[in-house]
DNA sequence: TAGATTGTTAATCGATTAACAATC
DNA sequence: TAGATTGTTAATCGATTAACAATC
């Protein structure tokens, strides 16, 4: 519907989201913003201006379609979409991201890279860990999101190698702000959660 | 100063930090709200809003001493004091909060517990891993905060274990939300981030 | 001192909530 | 139909930005 809508609604999507695929698998089919609401601990306006961004998903005097929100949502944030993902740093955090992707048939890993001798060339998940040079001729072409996992004393260079790349977003976990233009980046800083989350332990009420 | 800080503000204190120890290894020594807010792309005027929320760190003329602003920023989010830390779920994202967690002095790891036959009794980092009944244990009184680093099926009974232990925070990984009174808690979603990355990928400006 | 930059108040902007007519 | 609940407009609230006097 609208053309631009806010980042604070966009981030509330995938929430919206972990609850109905929550109702749905308790059987639930069909719901009121008041009653989805109240399990959120949000107020049922939100929810409905929020929806009402991207059109009217909902019917009056019934409510939403849990399922039918469900794919609205999936559409409006393209998850259910097909993605060739790359990733570089395969120390634990890249495995764990591996393993939690393999999960979700909408990403598919397609390269790995590494830089330490003793991973190159081995596999995970039946794919194989290519060394630097490799990696970065299968960037050009071969994948739209790349994950970053890896210390961010290893990424230099990389803005170069981006430039030139079909690259659309980078879910980046190396601790740096990676800022490309035309790059889509989710700079994600693991710690920032624990040391706000440090504030209130010790600022209790 | 102020009781109350929204958390817009407390959440951006982390990333203050970040730029500042970044300046900090450059040499730079001081710096105005000016040039902070150019550099992190936001305004003086909010660097200078967010701060005084807790005092006047600068001077009139001046600007920020670098090195104390760090300082008081860690003081005020409390992630220069000492922490002792329990993790549930030793796998590979555990694995690597753990090795993360290493590097940070304030908060110290002094139980892990895992539920495969094949961890239990081996040893992380010099660490051994507890079974369910030996860390539960432990839980009452050997830790202030708590990461959840399993999946959210093994989370079932937590919440009354949880209830009288002395646990003040909760960093959370598990992918549900959790929300036990008089804890806080941090639900991190780490795919919420690459679902909101999705979309804007999908909408290009 | 003059210039720079803070701390802080006031103005603006945007996001959230409330209200209600439309309608299933 | 009557009741319920949406979609949407209007009111409120809070957060961000601008402005400027205080002061180093």
């Amino acid at each position: 519907m609208n053309t631009y809508v806010s980042d604070a609604v966009i981030r509330r999507l995938p929430r919206y989201r972990r609850y109905l695929l929550k109702l749905k698998k308790q059987g639930i089919t069909r719901i009121s913003s008041k009653e989805l609401g109240e399990i959120m601990d949000v107020t049922a306006s939100q929810i409905r201006q929020d929806l009402n961004h991207f059109g009217g998903f909902g019917q009056q005097g019934y409510g939403y379609s849990v399922e039918d929100l469900i794919e609205r949502l999936e559409d409006i944030m393209g998850i259910n979409k097909s993605y060739k993902v790359g990733v570089i740093g395969c120390g634990r955090l890249g495995q764990s991201m591996i393993n939690y992707l393999k999960q979700d048939p909408s990403y598919k890993i397609v390269a790995l890279c590494d830089n330490r001798p003793d991973m190159i060339g081995t596999e995970i998940d039946g794919i194989k860990v290519d060394d630097k040079a490799t990696f970065q001729k299968k960037m050009k072409t071969d994948f739209d999101i790349l994950i970053l996992t890896l210390p961010a004393a290893n990424i230099e260079g990389l803005e170069e190698d981006l430039k030139d790349s079909k690259i659309k977003g980078i879910w980046n976990f190396s601790m740096t702000e990676i800022d490309v233009k035309g790059i889509h980046t989710s700079n994600v800083h693991l710690f920032d959660s624990l040391y706000s989350l440090s504030y209130y332990i010790n600022h209790p009420e």
